[in-house]
DNA sequence: TTCTATGCAAACCATTTGCATCCAT
DNA sequence: ATGGATGCAAATGGTTTGCATAGAA
């Protein structure tokens, strides 16, 4: 899994806080704990993986806390939620800049992102045949990855 | 709502029906009035949705016998089990033939297939270039439909 | 008759919420 | 001190399962 260099994190746990301070929420050591464990990994983690992770710091963090936590990431648009073909919801780092898709092997599980601009173009392009105005949209390429395939 | 020819409905109960005596399966009431209502609306159906309109047949159907049909039909190969964002799992009728991908109205929830060969070129292309060998995909574009942008 | 399918209710599992307490401000 | 944040446990909502009974074969 990737890791996000220390002054990313930073950068990050910055935008955080100064949305808080602009909102009037108040900086715990639960959101720094969980933002942090998130920033950090920049993968695409579940609820699950990150308690783990915050654990080990401060074993008494609850659930509730960390989809709290989550929650206003999302709101303030630092994560994104993401649901690939399991049951659990991951979260992932919203880079601001450009969007990606996702490669998901479907043996090892491991998911690589991905950009293409003549996809994007071509998307536009079927939306608009159909009359629509394209707000968003959902990529994800299921299959297996070249560690996987080489193990066999 | 798109609905599906009636001689389309009879063959893919054709395919059920086939597939159920392969297995020793029973060829009950619930089992044609759940794959019938499906078939026939030829939509993206939920669980719900498909109990309520089998339920003006008779009215003593339950919820599990839904989901265990609806199950039996993704096994056969004669329905597809979809997440869009919204949090109900909904069906679509498998047909064999080719891939589709879905256009979502942000607005009126509206579900558009279509298909785009270009798009699944370059798909197939991005996988091969990470070195993946590539088994399905799944894309969704989200906007707003041409009826819901005229009604402003 | 035999054994699968059904209906109901209980169980499950991820997520959310109510509430007393804690703690950042 | 005040009111938002936390932790816990209970509630929720979609889906699955156990079990006694109904009904295909």
């Amino acid at each position: 899994m990737s890791a996000l260099p220390a002054q990313d994190v930073e950068a990050l746990q910055g935008q955080l806080n100064a949305y808080m301070e602009r909102k009037g929420l108040r900086s715990t050591n639960q959101r720094r704990l969980v933002s942090e464990v998130f920033f950090r990994a920049d993968g695409h983690l579940s609820i699950d993986e990150m308690l783990a992770l915050v654990r080990e710091q401060d074993a008494k963090v609850g659930y509730a806390t960390v989809y709290r936590t989550m929650k206003l990431l999302v709101e303030c648009g630092l994560a994104n939620e993401r649901q690939f073909d399991d049951t659990v919801t991951r979260f992932e780092v919203a880079h601001a800049d450009s969007h990606h898709d996702h490669l998901i092997c479907l043996e090892c599980k491991r998911i690589i992102e991905f950009e293409d601009e003549e996809i994007e173009r071509l998307q536009a392009r079927a939306a608009e045949r159909h009359g629509f105005k394209l707000v968003s949209h959902k990529l994800e390429l299921y299959g297996q990855c070249a560690e996987c395939r080489g193990q066999k």
